[in-house]
RNA sequence: CCAGACGGUCGGAUGGCCGCCUUUCGGCGCAGGCAACUGCUUCGGGGGGAGGAAAGUCCGGGCUCCACGGAAGCACGGUGCCGGAUAACGUCCGGCGGGGGCGACCCUAGGGAAAGUGCAACAGAAAGCAUACCGCCCGCCAUCGCUUCGGCAACGGCAGGUAAGGGUGAAAAGGUGCGGUAAGAGCGCACCGCGCUCCCGGCAACGGGAGCGGCAUUGUAAACCCCACCGGGAGCAAGACCAGAUAGGGGCGGCGUUCCGGGGCUUCGGCUUCGGAAGGCACGUUUUCGGGCUGCCGCCCGGGUAGGUCGCGCGAGGCGUCCGGUAACGGGCGUCCCAGAUGAAUGGCCAUCGAACGCCCUAGCGGGCGGGAACAGAACCCGGCUUACAGACCGUCUGGCACU
RNA sequence: CGGGGUGUAGCUCAGUCUGGUAGAGUGCUUGCUUUGGGAGCAAGAUGCCGCAAGUUCGAAUCUUGCCACCCCGA
């Protein structure tokens, strides 16, 4: 699908992002960054959810929740050249959205890829 | 009005802002083509966008590949009262038998045990062509005792008759009652059950009636089995095409190979195995030199690769209506085109309304406050089954209470 | 998404086909042995047989439906 972002699709970048072993854990998500080795281009995303999240509409109700949040925050404060993976956790479903984007934006801080303009 | 039974429909609503998938129409641009047009990018408008279970994957089909002369049989698996529906089914409809409920109604794997085999632990005398532990009864013998001296006889022994009663068991060879008897027994009779024959009703399962028999035939087939019917296997990660890759390694078989040495076999023609050299290949700057590899074909193992397009949305299709049928369902006519994703669209945020539920007030009706919607997400499609599910509504029917 | 398998003692597994008694190893408890420990010896405890219905007189075992876990498939 197209997005306001680029998405990554394929298993062998997720594998990347994680053993690259950059990551911030919030109580809404978790966050994986990484440069890209071009380091050009517009920041990619990726998002994900386990069976540990629930049942399947629970894994899709907290994977569109994190897509909504990625197109809100992402374009406009994400280092550009790097691909990001969002890992949905248990609360994500529930978690209100506000707290939601204040865990990203701690998340980005955190790992060094808040981009302030 | 209360309690209940059955069938069906729905399963949060409205609006705003920002987005997603797909389809269609129009415009600009690019590419291909003589052209019709096709493809791509982008902008704008319109249409459509989760379920009754999308679930579990328990059955049945379509579709695809594989296998296979046809057909039948065997093996294995499944189904199992009768009739019908259907593409088919283990599903559905109508009926029958059995069981439950006052009733509406519900439940029911429900063929065959006189074709054969197996099993029935423990207990009990005995568990399947029955048997006799305690007991009951008769006869004979004999002791104690009693005696009116004729006998009567407890207890015991022997020989028989019994299946009433006791006890065991899930189950003990018809049940209840009356008669009968030494005690008993279908020994006789009545009713019930069972079996056989005949008649009547029904397409049938089966039901009803009459007569006869005199009880034979324990249970278990979700034990083997018998009978009847059905079934080739695997699954859209099927399968097809495009792009890319098919390197190095191991094993087996076949073909091919110059020389030397060792071993084995030999019908002395050779065959086979191991090692080395030559030759060949590519590499290191060229020669020298150095190390490395060892031909071809087929099969297998193991390893690597894991992108895209199609399949993939007109169908046993939905809705309405009429006709046939008790019904499942079938037929005619009209009308509609109605999800196609692939790290996977159908959403995010906000506002208003709001069911369940909880608390408070009230005799009750009702009111106030809080609260914020069950189970759950298409993955090739269809028909069923099963399982999960907050609640709302409609229809038919049953029982009870009150009133007319 | 599709296909297959397994659930029994704390752990690893028999027993299920062919229905009546639930077992082995290890671990655990107690005692003996030893100065003490280990090893060894002896005794003992331990299970709604994954859950629920059904068939049967009787079910870990047979049938059906659920649940959990594991494996495989371009």
């Amino acid at each position: 699908m197209r997005t306001a972002f680029e998405r990554l699709t394929r298993r062998a970048e997720f594998r990347r992002l994680t053993r690259a072993r950059r990551s911030s854990a919030r109580p809404g998500l978790v966050l994986q960054a990484l440069r890209r080795p071009d380091g050009e281009g517009e920041a990619r995303v990726g998002l994900t959810a386990s069976r540990r999240v629930g049942n399947a509409v629970r894994r899709n109700r907290a994977r569109r929740r994190l897509r909504a949040l990625a197109e809100k925050v992402i374009p406009l404060h994400a280092k550009h050249g790097h691909d990001y993976v969002m890992i949905a956790r248990v609360g994500t479903a529930d978690r209100p959205f506000s707290a939601l984007v204040e865990d990203l934006e701690t998340a980005m801080k955190r790992l060094n890829v808040w981009r302030d303009d």
